[in-house]
DNA sequence: TGCGTACTTGCGTCATAGTGCAAGTATTGG
DNA sequence: CCAATACTTGCACTATGACGCAAGTACGCA
């Protein structure tokens, strides 16, 4: 019989980094300079806890900052995929899209653990 | 009897910014910048994907960037949390701290949803 | 059609951050 | 104790990004 050889985690970085896993489409550094700015981030949790779609003045009043900058931190957000635009007349509306943004968190979570030795990740060739 | 009343999410977003949940704590900027830049990333999932403690000259390998930047990078990525450096005699191994990261990324997965109106977060009261 | 509202975009400024080179520090082995 | 190894740090340069002001665009309403 044929044996399914389990494949080893990478001997070095250097081959750690030739082979791509899943880690290296969900380590996305466009999604997470969406989260590396304070200003950006209030306005995230801002609208998040809003819990509904929200116009760019009334995010405007949530910090000090000029209206003009908080455009286009909310044009970027959106860019990122972490919020949603849906034009209304004159007004945009900006919601946070849950969904895919848990998907995204949680995906990178679960391939970080299947990398992981301690959880037996390392060894069940999934990491890579 | 006392009826429970659950608590509305905000009406505005300034109301939201102001009654402070768990996502405040999670939406962490210093966090995420450690995944913003494309070199730190590299390295990030460079060392994840090998799964064990890597020196600094075996993760520069990785990549093409001069030695000091590389060394630059992972002790910020140390700092944030990321990683952790043992020292053993000259030699410093990164190791990704996966159960830390990932209870992170599944933290704020979590606190996201409770806000999510569709999941009805937004009317439990834990979103704020 | 003209005016006001809601937002975006251009531009200049300033601060921060990434990079490479070179020098410095720590540790090991001869 | 000296030299080599492994890494860190200082310095200068450049790029990127955040910000505010002012002008521009888009849309609704009288």
């Amino acid at each position: 019989m044929t044996q399914v050889r389990k494949r080893r985690p990478p001997a070095t970085p250097k081959q750690a980094a030739a082979c791509c896993g899943p880690l290296d489409d969900l380590l996305d550094p466009v999604l997470f300079k969406a989260f590396s700015d304070p200003t950006r981030v209030a306005l995230i949790a801002c609208i998040a806890k809003c819990g509904r779609g929200c116009s760019v003045g009334e995010i405007a009043e949530c910090c000090s900052v000029d209206f003009s900058v908080v455009s286009r931190h909310l044009a970027l957000l959106a860019r990122s995929g972490v919020l949603e635009a849906t034009k209304d007349g004159r007004t945009v509306f900006y919601r946070v899209r849950y969904s895919e943004l848990c998907r995204s968190l949680r995906s990178l979570a679960d391939a970080l653990d299947e990398c992981c030795p301690a959880k037996g990740g390392a060894s069940n060739g999934k990491c890579c």
